[in-house]
DNA sequence: TGTTGTGAAGTATTTCACAGCC
DNA sequence: GGCTGTGAAATACTTCACAACA
């Protein structure tokens, strides 16, 4: 089991994930690849499709088992644990993210926070002290961060992003508006805004033009 | 032309625009399908696909005018205009989306500000000030809001959605971590960081299970 | 009976490869 | 000669449909 398993079942497998968690806790509790579905959006075959690819836990006639599922969803997407994440740049977006409660509730644990602000530098966010970007290396080693989030502008972005993965980071999320040069086996999301606006006034647009 | 654009398809074009505004403006300079590949991660013959879904307005044996490509893409992606923006919720994400730079620069205009807590209402945030909720109908439709960004807790903004597109908005970008259930002609952008998170927790943990 | 797991069929997207044109 | 535009081939992804089985 398990090949190449696309990114767009991987956002689903998220999807299914947070659908069992709002699902409630009943013992023995089950849910059907339709109901799982209907919340994510998509069509049981492809709920179970979905699933397929890391083994068989449902059981026929009857559905998947809540709490086992949510479980072994855990594993499959890597936060069946802790996962220590180096904040990089302490301004707008690195305050919001920093702030985001589901965070910490999901695994994923800020333990360092840069700034190259000597304003910033030094000052404390919640039990967190922003330290100054020069020490990316030392703090990233000796803390164990394992994912680094890049919240600085585009023309500093390569050049930390480079620096957290000789540091040994393992994965980033970027919020630059650049496309990172990272070794092949460093996984990269990008979070672009402006994409994302330009995607609504593509649909938009587009769908005018249709009508006429 | 112009039948069903992929949503992958639209990412690329957003891509291609971001790569021909780093290009630089010298008249009459061009720009090849395979620099364009190289700087957006893709291929030659991916972004020639691209692009000919819309025309065609490269030239053989030369390449594509980065001038008239430009003004091509941005009316493709419906970026040719200003868009009114309505930001609902002006909390810590609120607040940094407000303040990010390439908002205005790429045709985004926030002119309108909401916020349920009534210390917030009526400061001001440059020239917008921070409207109550209450007000949501009243001014999408005096101001001629098309499009509204929700960074609001998921529990609200099924609701708030709800009463932004009967008030006349377009498009939604959705920061609440729920599914919006809206009519089908309006759509949905959602940005979810806990996915995306969970995307590269997934490709690191499936890596190191590879080598094993 | 009801629902999974999965090959096989059907679509969609990407890549190839080359004629056509500057 | 170099590079686009585009059918045709290859690949990837989704849906169908049904045997297996709790």
């Amino acid at each position: 089991m398990s090949r190449r398993i696309p990114e767009s079942t991987v956002r689903r497998l998220s999807h299914y994930l947070r659908s069992l968690e709002d699902l409630g806790t009943d013992e023995g509790q089950t849910v059907s690849s339709e109901e799982l579905a209907q919340r994510g959006q998509t069509t049981a075959a492809q709920v179970r499709k979905d699933l397929s690819h890391f083994g068989s836990f449902g059981k026929r006639g009857l559905g998947y088992r809540v709490d086992e599922l949510r479980i072994r969803l855990r594993q499959i997407l890597g936060v069946d644990r802790t996962w220590r994440v180096a904040l990089v740049g302490a301004g707008r977006i690195g305050s919001a993210l920093f702030a985001y409660p589901d965070f910490n509730v999901r695994g994923y644990d800020v333990v360092a926070v840069f700034d190259n602000d000597p304003t910033k530098v030094g000052r404390r966010w919640g039990d967190v002290t922003i330290r100054d970007v020069r020490e990316l290396e030392t703090v990233i080693r000796d803390a164990g961060v394992e994912l680094a989030i890049l919240a600085v502008p585009g023309p500093a972005a390569q050049e930390l992003a480079a620096r957290a993965v000789k540091a040994g980071v393992k994965g980033i999320l970027n919020f630059a508006p650049i496309r990172l040069r990272v070794p092949s086996h460093v996984p990269v999301e990008d979070v672009s805004l402006v994409m994302e606006l330009e995607a609504l006034s593509f649909a938009i647009t587009q769908a005018q033009a249709l009508d006429e």
